[in-house]
DNA sequence: TTTAATTGTGGAATCGTTTCCGAAAATTTC
DNA sequence: GAAATTTTCGGAAACGATTCCACAATTAAA
């Protein structure tokens, strides 16, 4: 199979590649005459241009990198067709890496795309990321990077996240109005801001309520699952047992869920939970999930839509160093209410 | 900033491009005193090769083309996950694309990889597709492609699926033997290939039953979710409903759950459910779900294998055309049971 | 000591596309 | 009808890495 290039077709039509090439790309210096020779002629044997001497020529892939630290997860799953939405109208590809919140598979998967592989990249970062050095060297290296939901602060760049704080706040103070008196918190890891901001509001909500507070309700969970459902069922047993939990990630609240039922205590009746999800099926689990959903879809087109007219000013203008909010829903359910 | 490239380190180290470039490739016709050179230069200055033009040389752009009917399923996440962990040692990149279901987009996506973009694609076909011209396209183009679950049964290529046949026939038993009388079968489209050996193995079972049967027993789904609830309304209203159904997809199953509690009956009292799905939290649902779930990640791997030892292979040979069974699990729970 | 083999390196071509630079050919202007 | 444009196209360089080919320099063999 001979390969269809420029020089082929020019050779069959006795033209030159340059006129082929500026034909191709409807030049206004080739005649309609030209044009339409060459054009039938691609048509035909179906030409197909080379991506890689094309990026070589011009310094661009036309692809961005897409960097989560779960694929499993419908949030990130919805901001990624989110982004895909907006960067296929423009042409771009999406070459999207799983760090599995490993930090060090996320520096590995950041050294693959330092080479000019990608135009842009857009990550949320895993939960053991606490330096963002190997963030930075992204940038240095003239690679707009941005973040969402989990970002890195000190990394001056444009940064999506849903209203974290007031979340936590409103899900809390949901939980007292509802009867609580011992809120806990499921953190995932210290490290990353969301989790920090949710529990920002958690605490504040719990200081502004009359209610006693201990440092030890913040409860701080491992990445394994099993360790996690040890973990709950430790402290669901006792008497003083919480009797309301916010989870700050979907995956606790779903051990959580678990270790409850196992537990023989009854939701919402013996404890109320609440959780950060994106879960489309909330409503059918039981007793139907109260949830704080975040605007995944939105999230990644935003995203998308700003690189995308970063990356079409000639003119390298360094990304806007500013935090954008878009707010996320409460779905009150049963397993919070009395 | 200058970019670093092997002609700028050949210039910093006095040699020549081709001796850096061997250098680097670890030559063994370099000494080590020179490979010692440039290889500290290359570090300190950070060098990274460009892609594109090892791409270009090589015509193999070490990336493999994913294409997928939908993000927002656990299914194709996990079999994504699968086929990275493979792909990932072998110094590959994942490109994924989402069709939608719709096979316009499919073709579209298709074109996009036609220029050689990607050195293979693994792909789900769409619900929609029923011609394969534009797979067998790629095949002439000589890309490698494999199917995994929903396969397109005329291309010559080697396909992944799971024992559908077998765990329709089962599924169905298990619901008759449960004490159903009517069982229906909810197909999403008759296109797709595990939909029709799903749905074989569910007749099979049926002839051989005592049972009598109708051909409207066949429910014919849109893709549209509210289109499906009034369906799915229309025939569990009357007298003669239903009481059991074997849905072939996981979406199908969550409408119908939605729709068997909007219509105030009980599952599994009044009428018995069970599902393709690979969803991790159906032992959470109200009633917990009983599924038939697909060994997805092993099905990745799988495909990510075969991929590998075909491209490592210098001698483009032909990839078997066989389809490889590997069997479903199916996971008996409440909404199944007497 | 001469010849042959081995080792280490440089020069240049190549991959496929785009674009800068020129230069015919066609057209318009005076 | 000559000069000035404008239109249309070809040649060649460039992008960055790899590799074929050639050729010194060194070492081994005769």
């Amino acid at each position: 199979m001979t390969k269809i290039n420029i020089k082929y077709l020019a050779e069959k039509l006795n033209m030159a590649p340059s006129t082929v090439s500026r034909a191709l790309n409807d030049s206004y210096e080739i005649s309609q005459a030209t044009k339409d020779k060459v054009l039938a002629l691609a048509k035909e044997l179906n030409y197909q241009p080379n991506p890689y001497a094309r990026s070589l020529r011009a310094h661009k892939s036309k692809t961005i990198g897409v960097i989560i630290p779960e694929r499993i997860n419908n949030f990130f799953a919805q901001v990624i067709d989110g982004i895909e939405a907006i960067t296929q109208h423009h042409g771009y590809h999406l070459l999207v890496y799983n760090s599995h919140e490993d930090v060090e598979q996320e520096k590995k998967i950041i050294s693959y795309l330092l080479g000019g592989r990608v135009d842009a990249i857009v990550m949320s970062v895993s939960s053991q990321t606490s330096s963002s050095e190997h963030l930075a060297q992204v940038q240095r290296q003239g690679i707009p990077i941005i973040f969402f939901d989990r970002i890195a602060s000190d990394i001056s760049t444009t940064k999506f996240i849903t209203n974290d704080y007031q979340s936590g706040y409103d899900a809390t103070q949901h939980l007292i109005a509802m009867g609580c008196q011992k809120v806990n918190f499921l953190l995932l890891s210290k490290e990353i801001t969301i989790g920090k901001e949710r529990l920002r509001g958690y605490l504040d909500a719990m200081k502004a309520s009359d209610l006693p507070f201990s440092e030890d309700w913040i409860i701080q969970c491992f990445q394994n699952e099993k360790d996690n459902m040890e973990l709950f069922k430790s402290f669901l047993y006792p008497i003083d047992r919480p009797d309301g939990l916010i989870s700050s990630v979907e995956k606790l609240a779903l051990t959580a869920y678990h270790a409850i039922h196992q537990s023989k205590l009854r939701i919402p009746q013996d404890i109320k939970l609440i959780t950060f999800s994106n879960m489309k099926i909330a409503d059918l689990l039981n007793p139907p999930l109260s949830t704080i959903s975040q605007p995944a879809h939105e999230i990644g087109r935003e995203c998308a839509n700003l690189l995308m007219s970063n990356l079409k000013n000639p003119n390298q203008i360094p990304i806007d160093n500013e935090v954008i909010t878009i707010p996320s829903k409460m779905h009150i359910r049963q397993s919070s209410q009395k």
